[in-house]
DNA sequence: TGTGCACATGAGAACGATTACACACGCTGG
DNA sequence: CCAGCGTGTGTAATCGTTCTCATGTGCACA
C-alpha cells in the first residue's frame, strides 16, 4: 500500500480513501491511484483491514456432518445467502463430535467472525458461553441446545410425524420399530417424542424395545435395523429418523434378504433425490433444507444489524411413496 | 492482552512468550500469566497474530460443487488431514461457476491463506496468475487447468474405463451412449477420451451422435439421457461420467418407463453408497475420494514446507454390479 | 487585499499481536 | 572484588490497514 501511495504520488490515507469509495478524492487523484494499484497488482490485506475495522465480513458455519447431504444442502444455502450480502462463509465440520465442535467454535471466534451459525452436535452447551463472552451473534440451526438464548431456525416435524403415524396405523402396522437419533440431540429426542405421542394418541403405545438409538450415521442405522428385525416379534415397519440411518437400514435389510415393504415397511426422515428410484420408492418426511439455510443466514444478518429476529419454524412434510405398503397419495 | 499483562504484573512480551511456549519465562511467571489469562477469559486475536507472523494456519479449499457427494467427501478428507497438522480449512463452493470461483480465489488470497487447494470449475486459468503473483502455494485437485505449474492430485480412470468398455462389448453392447462431462473440464474431456479410445481399440468407434455433454449436474444428466434414448437407433447402454448426471439419467429412464438393464444398460462414474441398493445395482467406476483429499492436503503441506511434491495419480476402479446386463464379477 | 470557508490531502495514532534488542540481575572465576 | 556471562523481562518497532485531525490550497466575499 505504501508502494501504491508512492507510485501515485499520494499518501496511504488517500489510497485507503479511494479503496473504500470515500467521497473526498478528486477524480484525477482517484484515477492515478487506481492506475498505480493496477500497475503494481496490489491487493489489500484483509487481515490488516479487519484488525482495524473489527469486522471480517465472515460467518462461521459449524455443521454436524459434512457428508450428510442434508447438511451439505443447508451449507450451500447458507453460503449463497451470505454471499448475496457480501459475506463469506468459513465452513467447519464437527463430524458429530462434541470436542471437535468446541475446537472449531473457538477457532472461529479467534478469527473474529462477525457471526456464528451452528448445528450443534449435542446438547452440550459449554461452548455457548464462549460465544456469548466474545459477544458474537449466534444462530442455531436445525438443532437447539439447552440454555442458549439465541434465534433458532428449524423444521418442525410434529405434523408430518403424526401424519406418518396415522398412515402406518391405517395401513395395518401395529409393531413399529424406530431407529431414533441420539438422545443428546434435540432433533433426536423431538422426532421420537412426536412420533411416539402420535402413536399413543391413536391408542398404540410404542414399546421401549422397539426403539433403538443411532447416531445419525449410516452404520448405526444398519445396526439398529438388525437389532429391530431380530426381535422375537419382528416389527412390520421401521422408521429411520435421518437419511443416513435410513440408508444403513436399507442396506441391512437388503443384506438380510428382507423385502420392503413385503417383509418390513420403511419410512425415512429427510428426503434424498435417490429415494424415489428405489423399489419401492421410499416414503419420507422431507425438510425444507434450502429454506432453512437461507432463513438462518438472514436471521444472522438481522442479528448483526442489531435486530431481534424471531425463531423460524418451517414445516417438514410427509411424502408417501409406498415403502410402508401404503397407497401412494402424497 | 495488555489487560492480562497488567493483571499478571508483567509485560505483553512475557504474555506473548507464555502463549507461544517460549523457553524463557520462569515457571512462576508462567503460572501467574496463565492465571490472569484464565481469569480474564482472554483469547488471542488471530488476526493480529497473523498480520504479524504472516501465517494464518489456514488452507483455502475451492470445490466445484458442494452438494456433489464426491466433492463433499473430498472436502471432508482434506479438512481432516489439515486439522491433523494444525491447519484450518476455509471451504468455498464455486457451484461449477467460473466467476464465482475466481471471486473466491481472490477472497481467499486477500485473507492470506497459507495455501490453496482448488478443484477448478473449468479450464479457464486466469485466476492462477493471481495465486502465483501472491506467491501462494497451490495444489490442483481432481481437475487440471492448462498452464498451471503446480502439483496435481487426481484419479486416473483410463484403466477402469478400458475395462468398462471391454465389459460392455463382451456383454454384447454395440451402440453405447455417453453422457459426458463438460468439454471445458479436464475430467470431462479425459474420461470421454479414454473411453472412446478403449472402444476404438477393440474396433468399435464411438459415433458422435452418441455423445452428449452435460455439466456434471443432475438435470443435464436427465436431458442427455432423454436425448440419447430418443435416437433413431437407441443405444443399448448409457455411460454417465459423473454420479449426479447418473442420477439424472436414472430418473429420466424411470420416467420414460425404460427398464435397466433390459431396455438400456447403465454405468456411472463415481460410486455412491445407494447405488448397490437400486434394482439392479449400478455398475460404477469408483474413485478413491478420501485418499485424494488426504493426498492433496499432504501435497500442500509439503509445498508449504518448501518441498516439491510429485503429482499424485490414484487409480479409479470398475465395480461391475449388473446394471449393464453383465455378470457381476467386479 | 485580507479574512474565512470549503475541501482535498497528509501525518500519525491506533488495532493486537510478535520479536529484536537492551537491560538488570545473580552467578562464577580469576 | 570486579569482569563477564547467562538468564528472565521490558521497551519499542513492526505487520498493513483505517481514520481523526491538522494542514495547505484556492476561491468568494467584504
Amino acid at each position: 500500500m505504501k508502494d501504491v501511495a508512492l507510485h501515485a504520488g499520494v499518501s496511504t490515507a488517500t489510497v485507503s480513501r479511494v479503496l473504500n469509495g470515500h467521497a473526498a478524492p478528486t477524480p484525477e487523484t482517484r484515477s492515478r491511484v487506481l492506475a498505480a494499484i493496477d500497475e503494481l497488482g496490489y491487493r489489500p490485506n484483509a487481515l490488516a483491514r479487519s484488525l482495524r475495522t473489527t469486522s471480517t465480513k465472515t460467518f462461521g458455519l459449524v455443521i454436524s456432518d459434512l457428508v450428510n447431504p442434508f447438511f451439505a444442502e443447508i451449507a450451500r444455502a447458507v453460503e449463497q445467502e451470505a454471499r448475496a450480502h457480501g459475506y463469506c462463509v468459513v465452513l467447519a465440520n464437527a463430524d458429530e463430535n462434541d470436542e471437535q465442535q468446541a475446537t472449531y467454535v473457538r477457532t472461529l471466534l479467534d478469527r473474529r467472525v462477525d457471526g456464528l451459525l451452528v448445528c450443534p452436535a449435542t446438547d452440550d452447551a459449554t461452548w455457548v458461553e464462549e460465544v456469548v463472552a466474545g459477544d458474537v451473534p449466534l444462530v442455531l440451526l436445525d438443532r437447539t441446545v439447552t440454555g442458549a438464548d439465541c434465534p433458532v431456525v428449524r423444521a418442525d416435524g410434529a405434523e408430518a410425524l403424526t401424519e406418518l403415524a396415522v398412515r402406518l396405523i391405517d395401513t395395518g402396522h401395529r409393531r413399529i420399530g424406530v431407529i431414533a437419533g441420539p438422545a443428546v440431540t434435540s432433533t433426536g429426542r423431538e422426532r421420537l417424542e412426536y412420533f411416539s405421542a402420535a402413536l399413543a394418541q391413536f391408542g398404540h403405545d410404542l414399546r421401549p424395545e422397539y426403539v433403538v438409538h443411532g447416531d445419525f450415521r449410516r452404520d448405526s442405522g444398519a445396526r439398529a435395523a438388525a437389532e429391530l428385525v431380530a426381535l422375537p416379534e419382528r416389527p412390520t415397519a421401521l422408521v429411520a429418523m435421518d437419511n443416513l440411518m435410513g440408508l444403513g437400514a436399507l442396506e441391512e435389510l437388503r443384506r438380510l434378504g428382507l423385502v420392503v415393504p413385503g417383509d418390513v415397511g420403511l419410512a425415512v426422515y429427510d428426503d434424498q433425490p435417490w429415494f424415489p428410484l428405489l423399489d419401492p420408492p421410499i416414503t419420507v418426511i422431507a425438510q425444507p433444507t434450502v429454506e432453512m439455510g437461507r432463513a438462518a443466514a438472514r436471521s444472522l444478518l438481522a442479528l448483526i444489524a442489531g435486530e431481534q429476529p424471531a425463531d423460524v419454524r418451517l414445516n417438514a412434510k410427509l411424502i408417501a411413496r409406498g415403502s410402508c405398503g401404503e397407497t401412494n397419495r402424497g
